[in-house]
This record gives structure tokens, C-alpha cells and sequence, in this order.
DNA sequence: TCCTCGGATGTAAGCGTTTGCAGGGCCGGT
DNA sequence: ACCGGCCCTGCAAACGCTTACATCCGAGGA
């Protein structure tokens, strides 16, 4: 920088004025800067930069499982925008236990990000309070952080809505297959989903059937082996809701392989559904990751930081793995 | 620092040391500043350590197309090992042109990563010197950066071995899927893969068929789109390679909607190719990452660097999708 | 006993920016 | 002609560490 103020005749103070677009410069010098910073090819340096500004334009994203679709999903929406306005972000994966301990005995995030990004995770107040004490915005996408500023769907309106879709096609055994993760801990958007299940169910008059609701790790197989656990029911249902198009995925596998005919309704609309033609509740990720990481950029370049809730809508993706009761009951009998 | 300092009744420099594990501290003050440390529960900073010692402990990760399975595994893995080392992963997604322009005009880069990780990537000359000005060690997956270190597949070896299978069922007839970018351009696994096509094929004698090779943008909808192309060809192919598990599930797609039957052999081994009943070629692309990382990280604290090559294994999963050629072509007859 | 040597610690000079404050023209009003 | 203000610019002090170098101290050899 001290090259560049010599080259342009100026001090490192008009350089960095110039170079940052701050506004008490003349035109003449600004170019001159400008241009003697180009013949240098100068860049100033992030890292100085950040310690003399006390900013680190940086996000924290924590993502329980990154190779996941819907995380993959959120991650690429994020990164959009924050590259577009030359933040820099840093991930987190905090899938299994030891990396979540070490993540919350260190807090590598302090000192370190102006912002922070959860994707699902399930946090217990401990963890939520050690966030919070980074003292930056945070905005959680899927589950809600008291404290923080939130994207999300309905979940409840939305698993409702796919279980109406059953219910209104004549199916009265309906299953669930829901999930738990390596530390047998429900994730909240599990929850939401399982009790709009049984909630939705009792509504019509149905009584909650412990054996028609299966946990199961997240994942195809998750789904396959719920999925051949249901049909080993002496009075197997005649639809199943999936938490997840993925475990739909590994029920549709076990139905295939086994031959035998059950509706299958998941949940995302993974970008293999339509392949697979499968019936589910379409809500639109990638955009989440975009509008979860445009409040933060706000909240950093304008410095208020007001928490706010952002729902997205879902929609019913009607396909071909759902159909009347009737129908293959019928020809399957 | 300063408050450790004192508490502990050391300079900064001691306390300094004794964070970072330098031998040099008698066991005893090393106690001391540690309680220290802990009863303010302090941590140091990292950009101000950064500053100072002039290295960033961050890794630069470039992909093209992050939200696409293959980079997701990719990226999952070399943070697994970046991690677990308390280095920073840095990504950057530079799939659409603006992206890619922005990047190498400004180079962000620079001054900011200590390492750079680049995933499948088709590189111009100028962008490969660009890379290279960095100084920093580099190692490309799935691609050859010169100069660069490398880990990938033997591209050629294993697209041979999938036409292979397909001239071993007595398909003479064979098709490919290819892909190209928003650019146009190629990507060089999609070079590698189509040669070693038309070679294989070429070695038996069966000379090329132009209107066999279609190319198509990456993804779902180009794999549909291109089966439907060979589909409609006079002489359509018995069976086809393609270029990816994702482009093979859209030409399975075209196939069941159309009712007609033609072998498919994928490439990959994506997680819903067994779901699939996908015959293809898998490769570990997880540990990819994971030894791309270790490549790298290994050279950020040892502090030198030979650009090495690493070939992984591949192997054929067989599977549902491919069949002799006799038995389909008999029957749709 | 004196000197040497090595390990433990302290001193202070950076690292490359940002930014509060002060100085210096210059303009318009009186 | 004088003065208050406004712009533009420069000065220099942070920012919070790392690290080369100096210092000190005790042990061991001569």
C-alpha cells in the first residue's frame, strides 16, 4: 500500500480511502490512485484489513450433514449471494458428535465471523447461549433459535397437507416414517412433521397407531428398512408419509423389490422426485439459503440487526406414487 | 493477551508460545498461563495471528457446481480433514461466467488462502498461471493442473471398462452421453470419458458413429433429453454409456416414459444409482477430498510441497440396467 | 572459581490496514 | 480584507498477535 501511495504521490490513508469508495476524495486523486494501484497490481490485504477494522466479513455456516442434498442446497444458495458481495464464507459440518463437542468447547467462531448461518440443526439451550455470546446475527433455516432471525416453512401446514392428500384419496392406515440422528435426538423439523401427522390423523377421527410410526437413521436405507418394517405389519398401511423424499426414496426401493403396492408421499422435492414420480411437498431450498444469507448480509453492511421470521410456501407435488385406497387394494388383492 | 499476560505474570510473548505449543516453556508456566487463559476464557485471534505470522490456516476450495452431489462429497471430505486440523475451508463456486470472470479479475485469493483445492475444473492457461502466481500449494481432483498436485481416477481406464461391459453383452451398437458447460466448453473428465469411447470401440473395430455421441448440458434434464435424442435415430443404440449417474437416471427416465428398452451404464456410483438398479462405474469420491486435503495440509505445516499425483481405484458395479444384447432387443421385437 | 553453553523468558519491532484528529486550501458571506 | 466552514489530505495511533534478538540464569567443564 505504501508503494502505491508513493507511486500515486499521496499518503496510505488516501489509498485506503480510495480503494474502499469512501466518499471525501477528489476525482483527480481517486484516479490517480486507482490507476497507480492497477499498474501495481495491488490488492490490499483481507487479513490487515480485518484486524485493523475489527470486521471479518465472514459467515459461519453450521450444516449437520454438507453432503446432503438439502444441505448442499441451502450451502450453494448462501454462497451466491455472500460471494456476490464479497463475503467470505466458512463451514461448519457438525454432523457427528466430536465434531459438535469440539465446535462447542472451542468456539472457533469467535473473533472469527460477523454473522452466523444454522441450517437444521437441533441445538440444546447450552449450545444456543454460547452462540448467542458471539454477540453477532444469526439466522437459522428450518428450526428456530430463540434470539435469532429465522427462514423456514410451515412444516406443521405442510406435513398436514400431505397427509390430507392421503386422507382425501381414501387411505386410512397412512404410516410414517420419521427420523432420529447418531445421538438418537429428533431434529425439530422431525418433530413438527411427526405430530402434524398424528394431529392431522385425529382430526378425522383416526386414532394415533404406535406400530404405523417408524424412526429411522435419515438416508435410502433409513427409508428401505422402514419401509419393509411396515410391511411386515399383520395390517400394513396402505400409505406412508415420508419425512423426507430421500427416505421416500429407500420406501419406493423396498416396495419395488418386494412387489408389493403402498402410496408413498415424501417431503422436499429432491431433484431425483420426478424421476422416481414420486408425490411429494415441494418447498424451494436453494431460495432459502439465499433469503437466510441476504438478512445477514443486511444486518452487516447496514449494522441493525432486527431478528425476523420468513416463511416460505410449500406445494403439493401431486405424481404417480400415490392413488386411491381402492385401486390397487383392489388389484393387489 | 495482555490480560493472560499479567495474569499469569509472563509476557505476552511466553503466553503467546505456550498457546501455540512451542517447546520452549518450562512445564510450570506453561500451568500457569494455561489457567490463566482458561479462567479469562480467552482464545487469541485468529486474524490478528493471521497478520502477524503471515499464514492463514485457510484453504481455498473451488467448484464448479456446488450444489451438484459429486462436489458436495467432494467438499464434505476435504472439510472433514481441514477440520479436524482447525484449518479454514474457503469456497468458491464458480460454475456461471460472471462468477468465474469475477474471480480471476480480482483473484480474491490473494493474500487470503494458503492452499487452494480445485474440483473438475476446466482451467484456461491464463487462469492455470493466475492459480499459480499464488504461490501456494495446489491440488486439482478429478483434473491436471500443471504444476499442480492431483488426485483423480484413471479417467480413461474406467470409461474403457464401461464399454467394455457393454461390448462383453454383445451391444455393438453403443451410444454416449457427454456433457458441456454453460461455456460450451468441456469439461476434462467429459474429454477423457468420450475418447476413451470412441478408442474402445475403435479397438474392436467398430468404427465411429458421430450420431451416437450427443452432448447435453449436465443433469437430470440433459440425460432425458439426450436418451430421447438416440432414441429417435433410425438405427437407435442397444445400449448407452454415460457420462455421469445423473445423466444415466435422466436417460432411465426417457427410457420408462417411453417404454423402450436400452442397457445404461453410469458412472459415479451415486448414492441413488442402487436404487436405481444403476449399472455403473463407482468411484470414492468422498475420500477424494479427504486426500486432496491431507495432500495439502500436509504441505501447509511441513512446509514443502512436491505436486504429486494420486490414482484411485475404480470398479464396475454391476447392476439391473445393463443386459445382453440378445435378451431386449429378442423381446422388443 | 571462571567460562561456556543452552534453555527459559522478556523486549520490542513488525505485520498491513483503518480511522480519529488535525492541518491547509478555498469559497462565500460580511 | 477577515472569518467560519467545508473538503481534501496527511499524521500517527491503534488493531492483537508473532518472532528475531537480547537477557538472564543455572549447570557443567576446565
Amino acid at each position: 500500500m505504501e508503494d502505491v501511495a508513493r507511486l500515486a504521490g499521496v499518503s496510505t490513508a488516501t489509498v485506503s480511502r480510495t480503494l474502499r469508495g469512501l466518499p471525501n476524495v477528489s476525482d483527480e486523486t481517486r484516479d490517480r490512485v486507482l490507476r497507480a494501484a492497477a499498474s501495481l497490481s495491488y490488492v490490499v490485504s483481507p487479513i490487515a484489513s480485518r484486524l485493523a477494522s475489527g470486521r471479518t466479513h465472514t459467515v459461519g455456516v453450521i450444516v449437520p450433514y454438507a453432503s446432503r442434498w438439502f444441505f448442499g442446497q441451502i450451502v450453494a444458495g448462501a454462497e451466491s449471494v455472500l460471494r456476490e458481495h464479497s463475503l467470505d464464507l466458512l463451514l461448519y459440518n457438525l454432523g457427528d458428535i466430536p465434531a459438535r463437542q469440539r465446535f462447542f468447547g472451542e468456539l472457533p467462531l469467535r473473533r472469527r465471523v460477523d454473522a452466523v448461518l444454522t441450517v437444521a440443526m437441533q441445538f440444546t439451550d447450552a449450545e444456543i447461549a454460547d452462540l448467542l455470546s458471539l454477540g453477532v446475527p444469526i439466522v437459522a433455516v428450518g428450526h428456530n433459535v430463540p434470539g435469532a432471525g429465522c427462514v423456514r416453512i410451515d412444516d406443521s401446514a405442510a406435513a398436514s397437507t400431505a397427509v390430507q392428500h392421503l386422507l382425501a384419496l381414501g387411505h386410512r392406515r397412512i404410516g410414517m416414517i420419521s427420523t432420529y440422528n447418531d445421538q438418537s435426538m429428533f431434529l425439530p423439523v422431525a418433530h413438527a412433521r411427526r405430530r402434524a401427522y398424528a394431529e392431522t390423523l385425529a382430526d378425522v377421527g383416526i386414532p394415533m397407531a404406535e406400530e404405523l410410526i417408524v424412526s429411522v437413521p435419515h438416508g435410502l436405507d433409513g427409508g428401505e428398512q422402514a419401509m419393509r418394517r411396515l410391511l411386515t405389519l399383520a395390517d400394513p398401511p396402505t400409505a406412508v408419509f415420508a419425512e423426507s423424499d430421500e427416505l421416500a426414496f429407500g420406501a419406493l426401493s423396498a416396495l419395488r423389490r418386494t412387489g408389493r403396492h403402498v402410496s408413498v408421499i415424501g417431503f422436499d422435492d429432491h431433484e431425483l422426485s420426478a424421476l422416481l414420480d414420486l408425490t411429494t411437498v415441494r418447498q424451494r431450498v436453494f431460495e432459502q439459503g439465499v433469503l437466510a444469507a441476504s438478512m445477514l448480509r443486511r444486518a452487516m453492511t447496514t449494522g441493525d440487526w432486527t431478528p425476523e421470521e420468513l416463511l416460505m410456501p410449500t406445494t403439493l407435488v401431486l405424481r404417480a406414487s400415490t392413488w386411491p385406497v381402492a385401486v390397487r387394494t383392489a388389484d393387489a388383492g
